[in-house]
DNA sequence: CCGCCATGATGATGCGCATTATCGAGCCGG
DNA sequence: CCGGCTCGATAATGCGCATCATCATGGCGG
């Protein structure tokens, strides 16, 4: 038995067995000959030979230094990854990240330990861009940090947003249509004869409620209906208020279309104790797919095609990074796909 | 505005610009000073200012082939990772592997591009092992390919799996204590009165199935029990039979154990089927945790704990990769927490 | 018989960093 | 005035690979 523990062979060491040159057997590993470059396939093959017999594997790390490519996608959240919070958000982007990565032959880099000292997250943590070890970057999060965003494209990094992001200048990015999907919505409560929608946005800010805002906007533009007094800000962990939801069912609202699942959920309930019936009496919709975890009432709503985004994220990232040129940002909206549920219905109310 | 696609900055930048050689960047970004090696105060905050105001982030790359750490913890899965059939199994490790990890400055490295064309998983794929950028590796899945495993071994790449596994030479593993715990389970079912125990042992081989095979072995020996024609080999796919589940009844089974969950799940609904009520007449054990995703009755069974188990392979791993020496393989087993549930209870039949 | 082209390679170089061995300056004791 | 010591640094080297420029050989047309 050898228990010398053994070095990993290299392209010298084939090279010196096969009676070749190293530059000889990075040609033949990698596939590079050409017509200008031309290794007869009796060479190959033999190359080949010793290196299997040898069980040679290509150093990554240094194929990578020499300017090569790692196959490696890196994949950046903003936030942590795994915790069961945000499992159920990141979950299905991962699979379609996964998905594609492997049908591209590209493995993943998760960083995870991003947590700076300063508490936030940050891809400079100590200045050090940690990214660089991937060939190029899938980014997810709520709290992308644009600042980084901007010095990452500015580097020459190659990078792929999930989600749109307003930052100066273009960014790649992949994103679902809310707008669209939430058109959809507000169609379909309308052709169910409601005409006081109450709309329930978002109180924090960001581009995907932006998006759905814009899209009720236009909705309500192209059906000529009337907002007054039917829109509310709400927080996503607080949901609204009794008080509030009261106040919403006086001024006329046959119908709700809250940004967030939870909070239609949380909606739902509201309406029950105060014994009002939905679908009966009144409509709930959501802007966005209920939790998988919660076993839901079917509610109408329209499904965020996450593992698609993920999918197409790295596609386009790959994309960029295997073609020659420098590529174009490019921005993709991914469209929804729209839930009729139980907890919409016609409206009763005359009017 | 600069457009020019500014190159990354090195050490030998920061070096021209702060006056100072490369050696001594390199020495002063690693805190590589020492009683021997001496760089004063005054020069390090120097070089330190200048390599921030450069923006200079170390090259992971090229660290890793000059033999350096870079804190990458790579996770290497047998089975594909995110798909929704291998979740349940992978997901409560990976949660406690990201914890580890960030609490110890670790990234992670996860392999998914591994199904080879033969349809089995290697590292050795294509000849690459891609492991390398790792700076070690935690390995899981229950399709091991133990001749990868001895190469990886034989190779000095530093690896802990999740699992025991039988193959010549020491490993590291964190496993789970399955035969402490199948004792507990056959404690339990004895201290509730029964002495005929059915077996249900799993069809496909493998080290946990062993590991509670030997459990229950020695549980049988030390109460003195017979399992005279109650033991049957069981796939996890299909489940008993009602004609088994009948023979094993009219051999005096008042109890059964299962090592799969879902076994001992469908064995609850045969023995409903056949009028037998759970645990009035009859006990049913699992030797292992029913998935979340199914709403189980409260089985007997214990919990393995799988995410405990992902932060010790973690751990064990940075423990090695941190010592100076060579570290000495070794073996983990972690305690499971016994689930007294519904499904059993005193044996009411008269002996 | 010489020049030229196609073929089949190879030697040298460098990627960015860590490490090893070494070195000059200054100072002190003899 | 020289040997030896400490302090503060550095030149050189190599990690394993990809690539660029170059080269030897032989066949063939002129």
């Amino acid at each position: 038995m050898n228990d010398a523990p053994r070095r990993r062979p290299r392209q010298s060491d084939i090279a010196k067995l096969a009676g070749v040159s190293q530059t000889t057997v990075s040609i033949v590993i990698n596939g590079r000959h050409s017509d200008t470059i031309r290794i007869p396939p009796e060479t190959r093959r033999h190359v080949f030979e010793v290196a299997r017999s040898l069980g040679y594997a290509v150093d990554p790390v240094a194929r990578s230094l020499a300017g090569g490519m790692n196959h490696l996608i890196g994949v950046y959240t903003f936030e942590s990854l795994f915790p069961m919070d945000h499992h159920d958000f990141y979950y299905p982007f991962l699979v379609g990240i996964e998905g594609a990565a492997e049908a591209l032959g590209y493995d993943l880099l998760m960083f995870t330990s991003a947590t700076g000292s300063d508490g936030g997250r940050s891809i400079y943590r100590d200045g050090v861009n940690r990214l660089g070890l991937a060939d190029g970057c899938v980014l997810l999060g709520k709290e992308t940090n644009r600042d980084d965003l901007v010095r990452l494209r500015n580097e020459g990094f190659r990078f792929v947003l999930i989600g749109r992001r307003d930052v100066p200048g273009p960014l790649t990015y992949v994103t679902a249509d809310y707008a669209h999907a939430t058109g959809e919505v507000v169609d379909h409560l309308v052709g169910l004869g409601h005409e006081r929608i109450a709309y329930l946005t978002a109180a924090d800010p960001g581009e995907p409620s932006a998006d759905r805002d814009a899209g009720f906007l236009a909705a309500q533009r192209r059906h000529g209906f009337d907002t007054g007094g039917l829109v509310l800000s709400v927080r996503k962990e607080e949901g609204p208020s009794a008080a509030e939801v009261r106040r919403l069912l006086e001024a006329g609202a046959t119908a709700f279309i809250a940004h967030e699942s939870v909070v239609a959920l949380r909606l739902i309930d509201i309406l029950a104790e105060m014994g009002v019936d939905v679908p009966g009496a009144c409509s709930v919709a959501a802007l966005s797919d209920p939790p998988d975890a919660v076993p839901a009432p079917e509610l109408t709503c329209f499904r965020i095609p996450r593992r698609e985004m993920g999918m197409r994220a790295v596609e386009l990232l790959v994309q960029q990074l295997e073609s020659e040129e420098e590529a174009e940002p490019q921005a993709v909206a991914l469209p929804c796909t729209f839930v009729a549920g139980r907890t919409s219905g016609p409206n009763r109310k005359e009017t």
